[in-house]
DNA sequence: CACACAATTTAGCATGAGCTAAATTTTGAC
DNA sequence: GTCAAAATTTAGCTCATGCTAAATTGTGTG
């Protein structure tokens, strides 16, 4: 079910049964607070991307350094990156991507792009764009970015 | 310091004692998962502002049902706003803002108007426009956010 | 080849955010 | 005024995300 958040993320009813379902309200913030626990996931996946095709490898230290958290937590959380069936690793070997993970991770990279790139139209200086989209993108739906693609195509 | 998160959010150095500040991104990534954490807290000052000046008072209930949570979880929430300084509640009566609180209210509404607005302006469909503000807002800087309201003006 | 050093993993702890169930208090009906 | 129902709080659980410290495994030097 994890999965079903991950790929689909936001565009599905995200089937979180016994949701109480008051009113519009209740369900808005309940998405949200699921886009939450999503996001670090895709950091991740994003980070493993870029250091597989830069440093032909990804190594939890060079993880933890990069996202800022000790190699602990890393390993901590690779592991749950590989119960949500994103990526592989063999103990005390490098991490590797599932087809699924190199999936998001595809999708992540081309939705932080356009993030950047929208902010950066709107006239924030590209250092506030590429910050404020690190925490930005992870809650931009599709429908969200479909728009923000559109705007900057038809004006640049 | 958490008051200090909350007043200046992302404008300040943040004062994260311990910070490994490997480099550039890792201060990035850090800097989004602490908003996240004040994120919950800024969802609940702007519900209870709602709250009392729709209703005259915010129970635990009502919190509760509106977010979509467990009074029990509502509860325990309201008295971390307190500790925080963001809020007053007596047992079994309702709950109040502190000026601090009302303060950081104001701002959180201001600042959800304005990125509703621009997405709106974007072409964003107005529902999916408010329920990706509800995400959006939390991670939107003071100098991203001028640039949103700029935008807004120069074009409305 | 042995052994030290670096990297990785495991263990154990804290906090946040959620839940259910049980205890407590308030309130309203009679 | 009493008592039942509703609201609130407390207790106790789970997971996610972070940490430090200790144990384990890989690697490279001599």
């Amino acid at each position: 079910m994890i999965q079903t958040a991950l790929t689909s993320d936001r565009s599905r009813p995200l089937a979180m049964e016994k949701l109480p379902a008051e009113g519009t309200q209740a369900r808005r913030f309940g998405k949200t607070r699921s886009a939450q626990s999503t996001a670090l996931l895709e950091d991740y996946v994003e980070l493993i991307a870029d250091l597989l095709a830069s440093a032909g490898e990804a190594r939890p230290t060079d993880i933890a350094r990069r996202l800022g958290v000790s190699h602990a937590t890393a390993v901590k959380t690779v592991s749950r990156l590989k119960r949500a069936g994103l990526a592989t690793a063999r103990p005390y070997r490098g991490v590797f991507l599932t087809e699924k993970g190199q999936a998001l991770a595809d999708r992540v990279r081309v939705r932080h792009r356009i993030v950047v790139d929208l902010l950066c139209a709107l006239g924030v200086p590209s250092e506030a764009a590429e910050a404020d989209a690190e925490g930005i993108e992870h809650h931009v739906s599709e429908i969200t970015l479909k728009a923000f693609a559109q705007f900057l195509k038809t004006r640049e």
